[in-house]
DNA sequence: TTAATTTAGTTAGCATGCTAATTAAAACCC
DNA sequence: GGGTTTTAATTAGCATGCTAACTAAATTAA
């Protein structure tokens, strides 16, 4: 079956690019997740944990969990909202910020890397088909 | 840049997979990542903790943990070798067999889901540039 | 044949990530 | 206003999954 065939190929790929991804974040003394908040902090500071975690798509303990190691690695800092008492507004620290250029240069050569030789027609149909698949899925 | 796109909904792809799989794997009291090893106990048994690894391409330690369980819970057996007293050759249960039919039919039934509405010459497509994908990670 | 190396598996420690239960604040409603 | 419900975040407990350090057995080499 052409389908089990794809479904593995898809999962092989993400266990792939997931252990690639957490050996070049270790280098940067970030772990394999983390660098997703990092991401949607870089395009907006201050955003709370229930933003983010509903970017992502994590649980709320997860997202907690996560924040308070980044935190107390001095990557980002939190503040308690002056309205609402019950929400933290999340910052990157200096250190934080400054992770925003080598994660977006080992992106870059990820995927380069993963793509390499395939025509941008095939890249316009793979794009096409996992939004599919993707829209299947929710 | 529609390589990182393409990028994102492999991620988002493999994430919603694995919870849509990981809940459907605890109604039959299993832990995600555990059925890889059954997959590939149910083709052969006997097979050894390294072989189980290689295949599924965990570390060793992830794999001695997870069969500690797995024999913890009946699912799995584990008996030394004769010849090399180092390996233990690893077996299912009368209850870890019982298994095969409901998660087959689970994978069955999110095959479906993820394909639905795709052409088969795309589906062939896809399979086509996946595998380029993934031996350029190798 | 003995010493050095390799291989198989385990254990400790840590992070992600989940569910379930909990706390505290805000919003809703009668 | 006062009680109920909802929302935001935390904590406990457990599993996957990693690295690093280890034990024990088998193999290789000197």
């Amino acid at each position: 079956m052409i389908e089990s065939e794809i479904r593995t190929l898809l999962q092989t790929i993400a266990i792939q690019t997931r252990k690639n991804y957490a050996q070049k974040l270790r280098e940067l003394g970030l772990h394999i997740g983390q660098e997703l908040a990092l991401f949607h902090l870089w395009e907006q500071e201050g955003l709370t944990q229930s933003q983010l975690r509903n970017k992502i798509g994590t649980e709320a303990s997860t997202m907690s969990n996560m924040l308070r190691k980044l935190e107390r690695d001095e990557i980002v800092y939190r503040t308690p909202d002056e309205q609402d008492h019950r929400i933290t507004n999340d910052y990157l620290t200096k250190k934080g910020k400054q992770l925003k250029e080598p994660i977006t240069q080992m992106w870059k050569e990820h995927e380069q890397e993963m793509f390499n030789g395939i025509e941008s027609e095939k890249l316009q149909l793979l794009q096409d088909i996992l939004q599919k698949v993707k829209s299947n899925l929710a």
